[in-house]
DNA sequence: GCTTGACCTTCCAGTAACTGGAAGCCCCAT
DNA sequence: ATGGGGCTTCCAGTTACTGGAAGGTCAAGC
């Protein structure tokens, strides 16, 4: 299989998969003209990848949970620590956002957006204690 | 006053603040010896940016902002779009996060952890249906 | 046999917003 | 005069790609 297909397969686009090789995920073969030639098995894991991807685990957490695919052997612990730790750096993201949401749409309501040259959201940038 | 003193100031470190010099967000003067000299109102700028910042405007979004704040005849309507415009991201963002986190928390849930080589993590990251 | 267009290749550069580090002045206190 | 901290510039690296240029390859159609 060339790029094209496995980028169709895979839901990633032919820049990132080549990305990808650069920097040692897969190691696709070449055929003869120097085209990459894909595997199942590197399909297979450019889908794992792009899956854990929009979880929005880093290139560095993917290697590792891909190690540890490859070598089924390992505990599920290894995994475990690494979702979670991720999970909790989700969950502090979404507490962060959410204050900002709250001051911005604050801000958003209490402007008019009319004409008057005085703006409550810029008054407010000026005096908003900083975390 | 020196670099170190409005770093301290406005609680943003001296690296960023010359390459908000850098980039053209500030101006500070000059001394004899070459250090920059930052007046009042370029602490002013810096604690706004600040500000902005941590409501995770991008920089371009400050530097417009800054423009309409030193433009106080401008409608307050920009600002009131750009405001709005920065909120629906944060709440797209939060969206796409607590969907991550939902998924990520039944998946440690499910995980024992134990010493079980097939792990339910790794597991879905094979099926996950990709959005 | 030739052209055309869609693929594929590599390499270079750019993105956002800093951050780290090196090399080298400058200033003040002892 | 010497030591320590603060200041300067410049270069490079970070994350995870993405865009674009220059050029090779392949299959179809004339």
């Amino acid at each position: 299989m060339n790029i094209g297909d496995v980028a169709k397969l895979s839901g990633l686009p032919p820049k990132t998969i080549r990305y990808y090789e650069d920097i040692g995920l897969i190691s696709p073969l070449r055929d003869a003209n120097g085209y990459r030639s894909f595997r199942e098995s590197d399909t297979h894991k450019l889908a794992f990848l792009g899956r854990a991807r929009a979880l929005g685990f880093t290139i560095e957490d993917c290697r590792t949970l891909l190690a540890l695919w490859d070598d089924k052997q390992r505990a599920s612990g290894d995994v475990r620590a690494i979702a979670q730790e991720h999970l909790a750096q989700i969950e502090r993201k979404i507490i962060d956002l959410q204050a900002i949401q709250e001051t911005l749409s604050h801000l958003v309501r209490e402007c008019s957006g009319d004409g008057r040259p005085d703006c409550p959201i810029l008054k407010t940038l000026e005096v908003l204690p900083l975390r």
